[in-house]
RNA sequence: GGAGGGGUUCCCGAGCGGUCAAAGGGAUCAGACUGUAAAUCUGACGGCUCUGCCUUCGAAGGUUCGAAUCCUUCCCCCUCCA
């Protein structure tokens, strides 16, 4: 096993924070692989690029020797950490969280070693708990305290509602900690507060308080907000290699530094390196590519990250059609089918409106030509291909009704 | 339980009897420019059988030639008092 230094340095690297550091350290000097735990929510397990950040970190535990967890809050779903909406969600069917878990296990293992890692349910102990355990743990707590929480002092201070419920999933995050004897516990820097209160709650049971590790969040395609599934400005694990490629080749210059900063296997070292040379003229677009090639390579392979350039350079710099356009077959009336119908038909427009609007702005092409007759009629028996905007293509064939 | 404020198109937010599919901003989308970057500029941004028609302004009724705007009831949210 690496040295205590050793291990902390590879530890400390690309976190935000960690409470408390002297912890860590004592805890690594007994010597035993510490008990890791990291908590995901079981209803998306559609996982991108701001996961992988806590899994990397999770992986790199593992590489150190350590025991990682990872917890699947099929209980603490039910709530859903606040967000100001306040509803219970609706229980998940024990199939649904299977389910759930399995897609988890195959998103996962991409980056975790699936022999070095245990996969919990808090459903197990939280409803073990019952009604009364849940009474006598939101004694331990206070509302005044709950209040310190950023997302709950803003509300309140906005006049926002808070249910009551909403208090409640801290308590079982840390309550979590509790049952798991976590000896560390990882999140992203929003989730300072409940790691926090799983500190205190250990520590109301005797135990020691765990140490807790915070990575930045990563932001999304947009350079502003997180990236997160339901702002839809994500890069996921299993997305095909082509799009991967071209979203991360969206991303601003300045969010490819964050990039590389915190997904990117380079040393601090070559990164600056990079950045040097960027400073020196080389155009930050090349940049870009080699941080898309390492991405991919990890999530699918060397030939898919090669493929994926090799098509992202064709249809780009030199605006060939796609080879990998999917094929609608439409059926057509004997008068033929109006283009608008064709574009909504063919799922490219949302309605006919829109596609009479992308027709308007010159936004789409058929067979690679600009179209601008907003009446084109097609007949029975044609292959078309038609592009609407930049990215959405379909291969568009009539067949006699 | 009482008093007051509020629910508008994806979000924020104007409108407060006709000129309202509804200002403005954000987000988004398309085009130009580019490195499918950013920034910037232009345009679009409910639906349709599209120079017109239909459906939207918490819900349901009503007044009116005409309502997002007025009235009634209901639902929901916020604040203060208890």
């Amino acid at each position: 096993m690496a040295s205590i230094e050793e291990q902390l340095e590879l530890i400390r690297r690309g976190s935000d924070e960690i409470l408390v550091e002297a912890e860590l350290d004592l805890r690594l000097k007994a010597g035993r692989p510490l008990r890791i735990k990291a908590g995901f929510d079981p209803t998306a397990p559609d996982l991108h690029l701001g996961h992988a950040v806590l899994l990397n970190k999770m992986r790199q535990f593992q590489t150190l020797g350590h025991h990682v967890m990872f917890l699947i809050g099929d209980f603490t779903g039910l709530i859903g950490d606040p967000t100001g909406k306040n509803a219970t969600r609706p229980p998940l069917s024990p199939e649904q969280i299977q389910a759930n878990a399995k897609t988890y296990r195959d998103q996962v293992f991409k980056i975790l070693d699936p022999d070095k890692t245990e996969i919990c349910f808090n459903s197990s102990w939280m409803n073990a708990l019952g009604a009364a355990g849940m009474l006598k743990l939101a004694a331990q707590h206070t509302v005044a305290r709950m209040l310190e929480r950023d997302d709950f002092a803003k509300r309140f201070a906005g006049n926002q509602p808070i249910a009551i419920h909403e208090f409640l999933y801290p308590l079982c995050q840390g309550y979590d900690s509790v049952a798991m004897k976590a000896d560390v516990e990882l999140g992203g820097t929003d989730q300072k507060f409940n790691l926090l209160v799983g500190r205190e709650l250990q520590k109301q049971h005797g135990l020691a308080p765990q140490v807790v590790l915070m990575m930045p969040l990563l932001e999304g395609l947009d350079g502003v907000n997180k990236m997160s599934k339901s702002l839809g400005n994500y890069i996921g694990i299993v997305e095909p290699a082509r799009e991967q490629f071209g979203k991360l080749m969206s991303i601003s210059d300045t969010l490819m530094w964050r990039y590389y900063e915190l997904l990117s296997a380079r040393t601090n070292t070559e990164i600056a390196g990079l950045k040097q040379s960027v400073a020196d003229g080389r155009n930050p677009r090349d940049i870009k590519v080699e941080l898309a090639q390492e991405i991919i390579t990890r999530f699918h392979n060397r030939a898919a990250a090669d493929d994926a350039l090799a098509d992202f350079e064709a249809r780009f710099q030199r605006n060939a059609i796609p080879d990998n356009i999917s094929d609608v077959m439409l059926n057509v009336p004997a008068e033929g089918l109006g283009i608008t119908q064709v574009l909504r038909q063919a799922g490219l427009t949302a309605s006919t409106s829109e596609a009479l609007r992308m027709i308007e702005q010159g936004g789409v092409r058929m067979d690679g030509e600009k179209l601008s007759d907003k009446g084109l009629m097609l007949s029975a028996g044609q292959t078309v291909v038609l592009q609407v905007g930049k990215r959405k293509y379909a291969k568009v064939h009539t067949l006699q009704t």
